[in-house]
DNA sequence: ATCCAGGCAGATG
DNA sequence: CATCTGCATGGA
C-alpha cells in the first residue's frame, strides 16, 4: 500500500483497494462515472477520482475527508485474510471482491438513501436522490450537496412525488421529521443492537434498511443486510429465513460480518452465472 | 402488456 | 410469531 497526500490530491494505490467495485456495488448513490474515473459527492464534499492503472488520484478540496470516507489507512488485507480463516467458504468471493472497501457515508444520507432503496432499483435510486439534492441542497460549482435535516423538512409530500419518490415520499417526510439531533446523537452513540430499535422506529425503515444504515452509514460492522441477492446467494434448508441468515453470519464473523456481506453481495450480482 | 427492482407497513391467521 | 398483500415508478 502507498499512500502520497498532496495539497488538494491524494494518490493511493493498494491490492486491496478497486474504486469501481467499491462505487458500484451498491453501497453508494452519489457518483458518476467518467472518462477516467468518478466524480464522488458525499454529504457537501466533492471528490473527482481518476484511475490509472492500479493507481487512484483523488482530487479534492478535503483530502482528510475522502482518506476517511474511503478507509484508506485501513488494512483490508488483514480484514479479508480473517473472513477465509473464519469463513473459508467465502474464499471465492472475497478475493473475487477484495478491492471493496466499506464507506464510511454520512448517517442522515444514508437514513434518507435506503428508506429510497426499498423495493426499487439503482438507477432509479441515484435519480430520486439526485433530484432531491437539486430540490434542496446546497448549490456548488460540483453540483449540489445532500440536503440538511433542515432543507429536506423544506420538501412538501407532493413535492417529494414530484421528485419521483412514489410511495416513499411519505416515508421521507415523516423520516426528515423523526430523525432531530436528539434522535442523531442517540443513534450514534447506542450500542448496535439498540441503534438497530431506535432505526427501526423510523417509518420507511425495517430491518434490512436498518442495517444498510448501520453498516455504510455508522460503521457497524456487525450488522448483515439481507436482500434479494443475498437470499439467492445464502438460502438453504439450514438457513431458511432472513433472519437465520443474518444471525448465523454475525455469529461466525462478528464485526466482519458486515465486510463479508458486501463480498457476498458483489459475487452474486458481479460473478456467480457469469462468464 | 407484465414483471421486477438492495422491502416495508399494515392486516390477517 | 409467521405469512400475505398492496404499493409508485420506470425500464426491460
Amino acid at each position: 500500500m502507498t499512500i502520497k497526500t498532496e495539497k488538494n490530491k491524494i494518490i493511493y494505490e493498494d491490492d486491496c483497494f478497486d474504486l469501481s467495485d467499491t462505487l458500484e456495488c451498491g453501497q453508494v448513490f452519489r457518483y458518476e462515472k467518467t472518462a477516467s474515473g468518478y466524480d464522488i459527492i458525499s454529504g457537501n464534499k466533492f471528490c473527482r477520482a481518476e484511475i490509472c492503472g492500479r493507481t487512484t488520484t483523488f482530487i479534492t478540496d478535503d483530502t482528510d475527508y475522502f482518506i476517511h470516507y474511503f478507509a484508506l489507512s485501513e488494512d483490508y488485507k488483514t480484514l479479508n485474510e480473517k473472513i477465509i480463516e473464519s469463513a473459508p467458504e467465502l474464499t471465492e468471493a472475497v478475493i473475487a471482491g477484495r478491492g471493496i472497501r466499506l464507506l464510511r457515508q454520512d448517517p442522515l444520507e444514508m437514513i434518507i438513501s435506503f428508506i429510497i432503496s426499498a423495493n426499487n432499483n439503482i438507477p432509479r435510486i441515484k435519480g430520486i436522490i439526485s433530484r432531491i439534492c437539486r430540490a434542496a441542497g446546497d448549490k456548488h460549482d460540483w453540483g449540489y450537496a445532500f440536503p440538511t435535516r433542515g432543507q429536506l423538512c423544506g420538501l412538501s409530500e407532493s413535492d417529494l412525488i414530484n421528485l419521483g419518490a412514489g410511495y416513499r415520499a411519505a416515508y421521507i417526510y415523516s423520516a426528515a421529521r423523526s430523525v432531530d439531533s436528539d434522535f442523531m446523537s442517540q443513534l450514534t452513540s447506542a450500542d448496535t443492537m439498540s441503534a438497530m430499535k431506535l432505526l427501526l422506529s423510523v417509518k420507511g425503515v425495517g430491518k434490512k434498511v436498518a442495517d444498510c444504515i448501520l453498516l455504510f452509514g455508522l460503521g457497524r460492522g456487525d450488522t448483515f443486510p439481507v436482500d434479494t441477492w443475498m437470499e439467492q446467494a445464502l438460502l438453504s434448508e439450514m438457513l431458511n429465513t432472513n433472519a437465520k441468515i443474518r444471525d448465523y453470519y454475525i455469529g461466525k464473523l462478528g464485526n466482519l460480518a458486515g465486510l463479508a456481506q458486501q463480498y457476498i453481495y458483489h459475487y452474486q450480482r458481479n460473478i456467480e452465472g457469469k462468464s
